[in-house]
This record gives C-alpha cells, structure tokens and sequence, in this order.
DNA sequence: TGTCATTGAGTGCATATACACCTTTTTGAT
DNA sequence: ATCAAAAAGGTGTATATGCACTCAATGACA
C-alpha cells in the first residue's frame, strides 16, 4: 500500500523540494566551493588561498590605496569580513592598514614590499589555473557567465 | 618624475594584477556572497540560512536516505563540512542520523517530523526569493548560468 | 556652537569550509 | 583464515562569512 510512512505523510513536501535542486544561490555556493578548491591548491605554494589572494590583487590593482570599506564593496564582500581577513595578511606581513590623513576613522589599505613579492610571485600561478578553467569552460562561455555573475550581484542590491 | 617610490617599483605587478578582477574563482565567489544574503534573509523567519535549507531540500527530495558521502558529493560539499553542518541541523531536531543495516560505517541521513514541518513552512519563502532573482536575471539567463555553473563544477574536478 | 544624525570601523557570536590525519569497518586476494 | 587495501566517517586546526551591536570621528544644522 505504501513504501513508508515518511513518504506518504511526506511526499508532496519532498516533491517540492525537489524544486530546490534550481535554487540559484545553491547552485552558485556549489560552483564556488567546487571552483574555489582548484584555485587553492594552485596558489598553496605561494601561502595564499584564493580569497587572500583576491584581495591582495585588489589592493595593488587600485591605484589610490583604496579604504577598507571601498575594497570591501569592490569585493563584494561584507565590510566586517574584510576587516577580518585582512587580519591574516596583515599578520603574515603582507598588508598593512594606516589611518587616512583627511579622516581619522578611515584606514586606507596597502601592500607591504613582502605583499608585493608574494602577489607577483603568486600571479603566474593564478595565470596558470585560470587559463585552465577557462579552457575547461570555453572562453565566449566565461563571457556570458561573467555577466551573468554580475547581474547576479546587482539583482541581490535590489531584492534587498 | 614619479607619483610614488611604490608606483613605480610596483607598476609591473599592479598592471598584472588587474587581470585578477575577471578571475574566474573571484567572480562566484563574489556572487555567492551576495546573492547568499538574499536567500538568508527570506530564511531567517524560519530559523534556517540558505545552506541549511539546501541541505533539507536536498535529504527530502532523495528518494531513499542517502549516505552522508552521497548527500555531500550531491552537494558539492566537502564530506567533512557536511559532518559540521549537520550538527546544527541534529541539534535543532530537523534531521537525523541512521546507522545503515547493511554497512556499519555508513550513515543515512533522514530528515525528522519537525524537520519535514520546517522544510515545507520554508518552501514558499523560498520560491519567493528565487522568483524575485529570477525575475531580475531574466529566466533564459538562468538556463545558461546554471549550465555554466554546471559546467564549472566539472572543471573544477578535471583540474584536480 | 552645541547637538545629533551620519559615516567608518571594530567585536561578539554563530555558522561555513576544507585539508590533514585518524579510527573503524568492509572487501579482496592469497 | 588472514591481512592489507579501500571505503565511510570523524576530529584538529585554520580560515571565511555576515548579522547585531558598539565606539569614535565627522558633518549638518538650528
């Protein structure tokens, strides 16, 4: 008559779970914890993960020393996580935060000579992974991801 | 002559390291930072972030309990993060771990009475924060950003 | 010029993530 | 039957993430 007694009492709430399988944040976390794991163990030798070495990219690819809370948004990233990753690089030398002559509680963000070494050290590295994911994905692929990525973005601004 | 002693030692590296904005890595993890926050809001009346509501979708919508090995690659979560997960999950009394009658290694993951209550009073506000996303990245978007991700996660596992 | 709202930033707390390493159980080969 | 390899899972440690809340400096305005 039945297959259990969860399925029956169930099986209209599993069938709309089965919806969530589309669930586009799901499916955006999944490709970056999977994504993520390749662009780690490319940059390991160099003591950075992917995620230290995006913010070390971005602060030497800003020419003014950006704020904390600009690169924070330019990272899309909340501002009290930046404040905390940076804790590591601070730590390893790589980064060094100094308080912004016009304002007093702003803390401008910039590279130290090590943090220098270690970004152009670690940039062939990133080049090398990236090339391959993007040969994996097909380049006219990452254009269209890569737009779509950022209107994902601006579509969380406005849902609010 | 020059701007500053780090411009022009640095120059090299800080033109270099502007490629890494169209980092592949980067760009979703970036998304699903923001999108998250999106998902999170619309769960919390329900007790649940977005990661706790995929892990229920995901237990309920597999026919048969899964293993906790089947449910992390189905996932795309480390077996280990999966572990630690499920830990809020038992102790909120939402799911439930089996020891397996054929192989005493093996945990089943199944979700509890309340469990089932919580996944089906968070569907809807689930497919209403998915809808607005939708809505804003337009649904034949969608098609090819979720074939990418796909597409992106099984770069990942050929890059090992 | 004295208030007070705004802005920039930090902390407490809870949760997510995964690598390296370990234990237990099962399987398979001899 | 035994023992080594493989498979399932857990733990130690380090890092990431963001919300709620707080503090301090700034700026606007009466």
């Amino acid at each position: 008559m039945h297959t259990s007694k969860s399925s029956n009492k169930n099986e209209s709430t599993a069938q709309a779970a089965r919806e969530a399988a589309e669930c586009v944040c799901f499916n955006v976390r999944k490709a970056a914890r999977l994504i993520s794991q390749s662009y780690d163990r490319a940059l390991k030798p160099h003591g950075l993960n992917t995620n230290q070495f995006s913010i070390l990219a971005l602060i030497g690819a800003t020419p003014d020393a950006p704020s904390l809370s600009e690169a924070a948004k330019a990272l899309g990233m909340e501002r009290t996580t930046l404040t905390r990753n940076l804790r590591h690089l601070d730590k390893a030398d790589l980064t060094q935060t100094l308080v912004d002559g016009q304002d007093a509680r702003t803390r401008r963000l910039a590279l130290t000579t090590k943090g220098w070494a270690v970004l152009d050290a670690a940039l062939p590295s990133w080049r090398s992974v990236q090339k391959q994911t993007l040969a994996e994905l097909g380049s006219g692929n990452w254009q269209h991801l890569r737009t779509n990525l950022d209107h994902l973005g601006q579509a969380a601004a406005m849902i609010g």
